[in-house]
DNA sequence: ATACCTGCAAAAACTTTGCAATTCG
DNA sequence: CGAATTGCAAAGTTTTTGCAGGTAT
């Protein structure tokens, strides 16, 4: 999966156009940062990266603009079991590996998972399903290579 | 699903034992909390209802106590977009539905996903999976009425 | 008896908010 | 120029840790 971040910063400006939001520094360098990296990393790890070229930046912006960002649907909050919010640029669908030991998150390309554009919820009652969203648990290669000692 | 504590219970004396922990009033008490709603609570929901039977008890000793229990393959913390880690008192495997709007978190019995069963990832490469966990994400039945106005 | 647990308090980690100064369009 | 954003600092949440005293086996 190869992302070219000059597709997202287009977007960007569209969507901010369209909006009536100002696009400043600060939106385009962190999502870039988010954009450019196939992990899924917390506001933190963001703020670190983001840092470098920024060096005043500060943490408020991160959230605010990661907030901003995410109702203008340039990234997604995606669930964790881990005590931080992570962050995902990646807005096409596909599945995401979640390792149990280490805790870090990779996506998957849809076609790993053959079958589960199929699913479809039975019974679902008063719910409205909008997404099918599957994630498999396990050990990522590292880990796997750490457990076999 | 109905779920009976009681055999909840006597696990944990089995897993305490096997494991040389002591089974205290905590553990007891945290885990019925837990095993006996079937929403996904925080740690602060969960010490809420704990301090209602013990009322000294510690929000320390409850996040000690999940973490002991999770250990022990009792409950386990489940992936969440929010900012608190949610807990699942239910082992078995089985779906999870989640609200876009208000953020609950339900489960959904195994065959409310027809085919589910059936994913196996391909292309693993060094990743070893040990489980393919689905999650619908849409409109609660609470949600979904409020939104109709 | 002894190893483990608990409550308290403090600290650390994570996230949000108010406000004056600045930047974008 | 005006509206929105930013950085700073402070406050609010959520989670972890050290330690003295208590509890389960």
């Amino acid at each position: 999966v190869i992302r070219d971040p000059r597709a997202h910063l287009a977007e960007l400006e569209k969507r901010c156009a369209s909006a009536g939001l100002p696009v400043t520094a600060q939106r385009r360098t962190i999502l870039q940062a988010l954009v450019t990296r196939h992990d899924h990393p917390t506001a933190e790890q963001l703020y670190s990266a983001v840092a470098e070229r920024l060096p005043d930046v500060s943490r408020a912006t991160v959230y605010r603009t990661l907030d901003t960002l995410s109702d203008l649907g340039l990234l997604r909050r995606v669930a964790h079991p881990g005590s931080a919010v992570r962050f995902d640029g990646n807005t096409a669908p596909h599945h995401h590996f979640l390792c149990e030991r280490c805790g870090s998150m990779e996506d998957l390309p849809l076609d790993a998972l053959p079958g589960a554009a199929d699913l479809v919820l039975a019974d679902a009652g008063e719910r409205v399903a909008r997404e099918i969203a599957v994630s498999v648990h396990g050990r990522c290669a590292a880990c796997a290579r750490a457990a076999a000692d």
